[in-house]
DNA sequence: GATGAATGAGGGTTCATTCAT
DNA sequence: AATGAATGAACCCTCATTCAT
């Protein structure tokens, strides 16, 4: 689950991983063409073989990230029925593209979102929303289960805000001292009412 | 409580008000200066004479945020010493800076930090960690009156996080619907342990 | 009669006279906007301070041409009411303008039509309609008054360019061999039929 | 007479032919060796199997059309002696070029000239001064014989002008209204002194 | 305080051409 | 013959900043 987005066989994946990367460290709008060729190790040029522009770049990765976030998440929410359970699937497939092998190009998604044109934002909604139908759905059980009393639609921004804002502040190589599964685990306790 | 940053009378809090909004909008580095001229109706170059640079506007802003709300803050706490009052302190605080008269400057001082060079960060940073002092402070003492189970570091990442993310999805003109207070009660809701 | 289109004390025209010579020397698209600004002792950058984009000047050299041409003619027309001293004028309005000091310009104009945008055309395409309908109304009185046999239209496009063609081959400065005059002379000779 | 120049059956020529079109469309700069080969379903790179250069097509596709022509014109005028009739063959030789098989080639050679760098123009100009030699000895025998009274040199240019200018209005394709032979004879009409 | 022309470095992108496969 | 990735120079244009007026 959460394996690396882009094969480092294929030139344009390399490209993109690449352009993650940076765009992650600087924000799209202060990372260069020729930054991003450097980092590849070819000429800025040479990037248009292989993309149409800087902004497609920009697309493919959060295209990618789109489209396999939605897959492991529906994935991981077809093990179990349990709504506990489900609610910790949401948390763990976000944590773990915050931090695992895609999480430059899933920073993007979530940081640079903004830098993306409307029209290509348009063309990425549909996939985005089928994600947050997801969240939406478990959150939704979650309360008529009495695991929260917050609603459905505002829990849904608190806890994706809190995932999200992570990748400010957590390191996964605190060496043992906060691992992910320990954040995830924190992440359930704010987020379930305590069973009396 | 949270009143306007900028002095409308003042020609380079002018200048500051309209940059903030529009690297709220667009993002720093997609800001031209020109555009910010234009938007206080002089020519580009002008801005020089109040200003040394286009970085010590989002520095100014952000300066101004970051002192503003360590007042406020400070001042919050002061009014009571209840644990589940100050959390709300936290929240509310938060919450009126980001979508109250300094909405885009706070928007600007989260989400726009990485713009700002590393050198002027460190110059912000004393007043930022007194700031996060405070919540830490706060988280603490909830967490031995056992209002949470979680974390003081990590509950303030993820409360501080569901709150700054509020700006990307939250309008307050929601008339009604949704207003400022009930959004601080759902944050409340989820944050706080149920009492049994 | 044909003064200069461009004021040397502004600016902006300084500019426009440049890339005038430019495009006619070199073809539009073969035009670099940097061999334009070195023509007038700029930096490449500057010259977006005074136009918008290069095809920006391209259009606004042909713009001048239109309206110079067509209130010459207009003036000239008005001056004599004989068919063949009509013709006259239309020749010696055009040669005028493809020798005097418009030169460059003109031949811009009529050369370099095709590297102009479609949309662009269209803005310009009244002002030369004018003008044609000049011709056209010039060409159908010498036929009715018998000085041509050929059909209005198409000696219209002869002429037209017979006359264009000659920014290919002749010079002025013939040292009189063959002036404007004489040239005209020759249009004249060779469009009206012989008086029996 | 003026068949296609280009043999649909050989690769080079399908480039070349693909070249001319292009070239007319939208002028040699502004051609892209990329549009050539898509044209003809190859790769860019490709290209430079056959043809040494971009120039070089350019310089292969005028040059075709410099020997055809000198070649249609040298026949056709040998089979008359007739003066009158010796114009209309120069008439209907450069006619049949530009709105025949040949025409985009004869239109590139007509009006991308400039294009072609001054070497190249060097060697090409042997070709091109025979084929007006032929006009220049046309023209003075029509003069001698009293069939017109411009100066064969001049009339030679306005003529040529005056044709070559047809690639920009006319098109065969009008369904009679006005064929090459009414074109021609117009060309005729305006060319010839009329007999008293 | 404001202007506006100029700077100069750098931005994204294009394109003819090369060459190992 | 063809591919297609790469080159490298040049392209048009943007932009923060300066400064004489």
């Amino acid at each position: 689950m959460s394996k690396a987005l882009f094969d480092p066989d294929d030139a344009r994946d390399r490209l993109l991983a690449a352009a993650a990367k940076l765009f992650q460290q600087k924000g799209y709008a202060s990372t260069t063409v020729r930054s991003i060729a450097d980092a590849v190790g070819i000429l800025s040029g040479s990037i248009f073989h292989h993309v149409r522009s800087k902004e497609d770049m920009l697309f493919s990765v959060m295209d990618r990230v789109i489209i396999a976030m939605l897959r492991d998440l529906t994935d991981a929410l077809a093990i179990t029925s349990d709504p506990a359970e489900q609610i910790r699937a949401l948390i763990s497939v976000e944590l773990m593209y915050l931090h695992g092998p895609a999480a430059d190009a899933t920073a993007v998604l979530f940081h640079d979102w903004r830098a993306l044109s409307a029209e290509k934002q348009a063309i990425l909604l549909d996939g985005r929303s089928a994600y947050f139908a997801l969240w939406d759905r478990v959150l939704s059980e979650a309360k008529a289960a009495a695991l929260t009393d917050v609603e459905p639609a505002i829990l849904r921004q608190f806890l994706h805000g809190a995932l999200a804002w992570t990748s400010f502040w957590y390191r996964p190589d605190h060496t043992g001292t906060l691992d992910l599964e320990t954040l995830a685990d924190q992440a359930m306790t704010m987020v379930l009412r305590r069973p009396c």
